[in-house]
RNA sequence: GGCGAUGUAGCUCAGCUGGCUAGAGCGAUCGGUUCAUACCCGAUAGGUCGGGGGUUCGAUCCCCUCCGUCGCUACCA
């Protein structure tokens, strides 16, 4: 058995449809983790939904429904977007776990019961139509946000979190672990704009909201979302507070990469760490913010009808196509865009003519020369080199960059073998070679070459586009897909014969009347 | 306002701690090829590396300043 790879997303609200942003996140997660696993790994991807708190309250009543019909009918749609998405999930977490409850309620005792959670005073504005509270700087217009009616100062009994205690601490773990937080331009926002200038002390139970994990020891307050959700990452993993942890939780702690988007770092990067140093838990090792895909006019929003969702992507440029525009047209720390119209051309470009082609074009020549049997690779020849250092090359560049996360990077390197192999057929002219007899062997060697460095490119992007890295290692009739059969050029076994050919990837046309 | 980013060929992006004639893919133009999904290969396109100033033998990459865009600025998740 591998050593662990213990990887999470964070757990979505579960508030509506997720759209293809949310979904970004279970699909790299998903790529990282089959990377891992080919690594030899013995990986565990954990991803979920959050499913308390006011605003799902009051959506299930505005639909007339109670709060746990409602999320169970929102879970339902996200994992049938996370299986559309074709991610390998190990567990599906969700906050209304009994389970979870309960661990959340006794980590909250815990954390009273040792001082770094008391019981003091909110204050804040309160609209009382909404029977919610709101900050000063959430207000618009010193009026409430939601109904825009006037609100009125008031302040109600919370329970608190003593975040300042453990300021200096997280300040210094911060600082001797560079890698803690990526991409580093996050952690300076963090730092800046919240760590320097001090911590105050968080609020977290609320009194004006039930559907919530009840305050054990005083019933009129609810845990509010930062313990319910945060928490999640070990409590379904069986964390026990008097130590008593499952095995799951023993083998796995500390999480080995957690993935979130780049809005709810705060969260992750203060409250979060903070509070497994209230419980002397070991603190993840990586936690990576992601950045956010735009419309190339600005930011996703509803209100401007741009919300791109994950099905009907997957309908129009099916699920490997949609996979592999968002995982390689993210750049690291920056912003990606995503529209319609970019989507077609890269797929197009990239999948369709120099993969797609390349192991049509390959299969068929097998198949039309030597009846898709492989030959032997004995008649070598200068050029052969370069394109077999460069297969063995890819798979190290891909390595290198799955691990420290450029992803995208990743795929090109693999995109790039492909085009290589393209123009390696320009060079070897096997349509040539098939016109002598006397060449039989040579041709034999280059087509030997040419199949075999598919079969890298098969292997390699399994953890991206898995049906179609599938179809590639079937046509060539292989099993050789692990990472270790590509430390050297030549595993493919003479006399074998490949499989039927059959295209991997379609050419889509553009829509002409793209709708806004 | 404070803090953090960002502005590189028409488009989407690479360019680590400063150094050969600034790169890739797509798109465009021209040429080649036919094994293949009207594909593939090659060549070309001459981008003031946002503007200005400075440091340096030398800056896209350092400093200053201006302009543009974006994010964060705590209890919405």
């Amino acid at each position: 058995m591998g050593k662990k790879y213990y990887i999470t997303t964070a757990i979505a609200y579960a508030s509506g449809k997720p759209h293809i942003g949310n979904t970004y996140e279970i699909v790299l997660a998903d790529a990282i983790a089959r990377y891992k696993r080919l690594q030899g790994y013995n990986v565990y991807l954990q991803t979920g939904t959050d499913e308390h708190g006011m605003k799902i309250e009051h959506k299930a009543l505005e639909v007339g429904k109670k709060p746990i019909e409602y999320v169970d009918e929102v879970v339902e749609e996200i994992t049938r977007i996370w299986d559309l998405m074709n991610t390998t999930y190990d567990k599906f977490v969700r906050t209304t776990d009994p389970i979870h409850k309960e661990k959340v309620s006794e980590i909250f005792n815990r954390l009273y019961k040792q001082g770094d959670i008391y019981l003091g005073k909110y204050e804040g504005w309160y609209c009382k139509p909404c029977e919610s509270f709101f900050t000063e700087t959430q207000l618009t217009d010193k009026k409430c946000p939601d109904c825009e009616r006037e609100v009125i100062r008031t302040s109600e009994e919370a329970y608190f979190f003593r975040l300042s205690k453990y300021v200096d601490q997280l300040s210094k773990h911060i600082e001797e672990n560079p890698g803690f937080i990526e991409p580093a331009t996050r952690k300076n926002e963090i730092i800046n704009n919240f760590i320097k200038p001090g911590l105050q002390d968080l609020c977290v139970s609320r009194a004006s909201i039930k559907w919530g994990i009840p305050v054990s020891f005083d019933e009129k307050h609810v845990i509010y979302v930062w313990i319910d959700a945060l928490s999640n990452y070990i409590t379904f993993l069986g964390y026990d507070v008097n130590g008593n942890h499952e095995d799951l939780y023993n083998n796995l702690w500390p999480a080995d990469l957690q993935i979130i988007g780049k809005d709810i770092l705060r969260f992750h990067m203060i409250y979060w760490p903070i509070m497994l140093m209230a419980l002397g838990e070991q603190l993840p090792k990586k936690i990576y913010a992601h950045s956010w895909f735009l419309m190339d006019d600005g930011k996703m929003s509803k209100s401007k009808g741009s919300l791109l969702y994950a099905d009907d992507l997957v309908s129009k440029y099916g699920v490997d196509g949609v996979r592999y525009y968002l995982l390689s047209e993210m750049p690291y720390a920056n912003d990606g865009i995503i529209t319609d119209n970019l989507i077609v051309d890269k797929i197009n470009a990239d999948l369709a003519n120099s993969l797609g082609n390349l192991v049509n074009r390959t299969i068929a020549m097998s198949k039309k020369y030597f009846d898709g049997e492989i030959k032997e690779d004995t008649y070598v020849e200068g050029i052969d080199d370069e394109l077999k250092t460069m297969a063995l090359n890819t798979a190290k560049i891909v390595d290198e960059k799955m691990s420290t996360l450029h992803i995208s990077e990743a795929l090109a390197a693999i995109i790039n073998l492909a085009r290589r192999c393209n123009k390696y057929i320009d060079e070897t002219t096997p349509w040539l070679l098939a016109k002598d007899d006397s060449k039989k062997g040579r041709l034999g060697t280059v087509l030997y070459n040419l199949l075999e460095s598919i079969r890298f490119i098969g292997v390699l992007l399994q953890p991206f586009v898995p049906e179609s890295a599938d179809k590639i290692l079937e046509q060539l009739n292989t099993n050789a897909r692990s990472l270790d059969t590509l430390n050297n050029f030549g595993h493919l076994k003479i006399s074998d014969k490949v499989n039927e050919g059959s295209p991997l990837f379609m050419r889509i046309e553009k829509e002409k009347n793209d709708k806004a």
